[in-house]
DNA sequence: ATCAATTAAAAAAATTTTTTATTAATTAAA
DNA sequence: TTTAATTAATAAAAAATTTTTTTAATTGAT
């Protein structure tokens, strides 16, 4: 975006104007002198930025601030519509596009049904569709400063290889969507996108060390630390769905046994509805479901919960006990001052936040539960793609360095 | 130290001096063209502040460097002799004093027989050493720039609090020590100490994301994440000691039952030794023990082990499974590159590391093994001292923001 | 041994940045 | 309504920093 040269002076420059548009970006609309007590320089100086940033169309004038007394401030922001952010968010089931610009507004969004497969047409797929979709809103590409794609599963910081690139043969999907449209590209896993949408927009606003579990059709955590997305070397952190949780466990997708992940998604509690109701227990489902086993799904469950179905809140019981006790180690681990509770099971709300309390207090020692806090996320299925937009406009104003 | 000015100009002059003494302290003698293209300002610049930071007696001219052909250029370094950082180490055994002048050196050292328990008194006897200490060694208090503390178990890193101090009515271990001695202090984990140890001077250098594990009296694990020390919010993460193991197991002493503590420690060890003895099973050991019982070491169950004898194998074999299971844990969560074995039980060496490597290979993901090392440390006592001298000299460094 | 090439250091010149002073805008009290 | 107090913006002066130039030191090839 802003070009970088090469001589000290314009070294700390270009700094220090990426330095205010993340500044503008992130606290919103502020004045010259705000902005230099910040970031320790000069009055003058800061002006001239502003207004380099301002003719280059990234910033503008807001308006005036308020003063107590004396001359008011003028407002400078970012000039909300000199680019925009698409962002993917696709989960096992389905995929969202959503449009942003550069004030965290949603311009634009839709919805594509397709099945998450290991399959390398799929940059193609995802390419193909943002263009069309992009011609349909009439926004040329060349307005698109950043693309962010999360999904579940393992994605490789580094090589950017994930889920439906698991051959490894082919290039990978960052590097795929940057050729096919030219823009700067980043994957991330959904459990993280998550915990950094809340920390930008929701729960985790005023929180630095942050756990997001995402309980979906799988189990994804995603982990906040000094208020950033925690990676780890190959970007794999987080991983709690594949740690044991029983021994002599069934079989899971990954190979090994008793993983969390065979107990605790929506397809298992699905199933265990199902096999709970093939037993002979009473449940309100098949009243939900006009008498039909097929047509359960996790709406309904999750209704039949919220009007007191015993089955389903003993089912919740069960799953939350599981989870709040594999969250106890990550909280030892990682020490939170906030769990962050998000994904299609969170909309069971208190049936699944109580028992992960519970067990929470159960497994942990009392020094990491007295500033402890859980709450199910508000951003709902927004969570995903503000992190992603997030994660791509801060990506994009740091790589000034 | 150095003093902090308001102006703009001063600030940043402070700033870039703190940063001159911290790559000089991590990266050695240097030179003006080096460091200015590291730091990003001038040669002048630079020239001027090391000749600043030379006047004030920071910083001296070691030598000249080398060049392929030219004028060779002159080494700036640490005066290694400026000043002194005081570390105790503390086990729940012993403590240790270290010495250490600027540059890394070791310049005296002292072990202190006592044990660690629950008694405010704990900082009036550290400081009161420290000062006879420093009278024997003929240096004078004012020219310590730090002490620097660190213990097992939880450890507050906002108020101080830990082990020592577990009521919390009295003023907090750090606190203390700054009163009665006027210098800053700073406490940490022991685990933390030994993995910030070996990032400095040890196997971690040239890692980022590490797992150190210190398998002592107890179980802890410092984490090392960008190459930092990780706190989490309270200073408490890395607690593995306490994560349940064994459902139905034995009671721990933090009123927990089955945790890794109740399996994996020196202690438990010692017992399991001469419980299976007890129950008839032959052994080495008595032979080194001269028949008694009673005198049963670790040091000779270590040697013992070394020398082939198989009961000891089999419960190092048994420690480290059950480690590297709660391990595999943490690998899925922190994604290391390298998990390094430390504390005394690091002793037996291979008989314990393969056990830890089959368990993580057993139950941890292959993705997560792919790039993952597993080592001893080589450091053995001293991690824990050099890293909690590390930690101070660069708490002083940083503190210049 | 001498000279060209190379690199560092120091000095001088140029530029940038900050600081200070001035002017402009706004509020609240007289 | 006027005036004092306050804060922002701008301009000018001062200071600091960088860049360029010059000088010094060193290596290696001729």
């Amino acid at each position: 975006m802003l070009e970088i040269k090469e001589s000290v002076v314009e070294i700390k420059k270009s700094r220090l104007k990426h330095l205010l548009l993340k500044e503008l970006y992130i606290s919103g609309p502020s004045t010259v002198i705000k902005i230099s007590k910040i970031v320790h320089s000069s009055p003058p100086s800061i002006a001239m930025l502003l207004n380099e940033l301002a003719e280059e169309g990234w910033v503008m004038e807001v308006g005036v601030g308020s003063s107590k007394s004396g001359r008011k401030p003028v407002l400078y922001g970012l000039n909300s519509s000199h680019g925009f952010v698409v962002t993917w968010s696709i989960s096992k089931v389905k995929g969202r596009l959503v449009l942003y610009n550069l004030n965290h507004d949603v311009y634009a969004e839709k919805d594509y049904n397709f099945k998450l497969e290991n399959n390398n047409s799929y940059a193609a797929f995802i390419a193909e569709k943002t263009r069309e979709f992009l011609k349909e809103e009439k926004i040329d590409s060349s307005r698109i400063i950043g693309v962010g794609i999360c999904m579940p599963g393992l994605i490789d910081k580094n090589t950017g290889y994930n889920y439906t690139h698991k051959n490894k043969e082919d290039k990978p999907l960052n590097a795929l969507i940057e050729k096919y449209l030219d823009v700067p590209a980043f994957t991330l896993n959904d459990a993280k996108a998550i915990a950094f949408g809340e920390k930008r927009f929701g729960l985790a606003k005023d929180y630095n060390d942050v756990l997001a579990i995402n309980i979906d059709w799988g189990v994804g955590l995603g982990i906040l630390l000094k208020g950033e997305v925690f990676n780890g070397t190959a970007g794999f952190a987080g991983e709690l769905g594949h740690i044991q949780v029983r021994p002599m466990g069934e079989l899971c997708s990954c190979g090994k046994t008793g993983c969390l992940e065979t107990v605790t998604t929506t397809e298992v509690l699905i199933r265990r509805v199902k096999e709970e109701i093939a037993k002979g227990r009473v449940s309100k489902i098949l009243q939900l479901s006009n008498g039909e086993k097929d047509t359960i799904t996790e709406d309904l469950i999750i209704a039949a919960t919220h009007q007191g179905d015993e089955l389903c809140i003993d089912l919740f019981q069960e799953i939350g006990t599981e989870l709040g006790k594999a969250l106890s180690i990550a909280v030892h681990l990682f020490n939170p001052e906030l769990i962050i509770v998000d994904g299609l099971l969170a909309r069971a709300g208190k049936f699944i936040t109580i028992p992960i309390e519970q067990a929470i207090n159960k497994y942990c020692l009392a020094e990491f539960r007295d500033h402890l806090k859980i709450m199910t996320s508000q951003l709902r299925e927004s969570a995903a793609s503000f992190g992603m937009y997030a994660y791509v406009m801060e990506h994009i104003f740091e790589s000034g360095v």
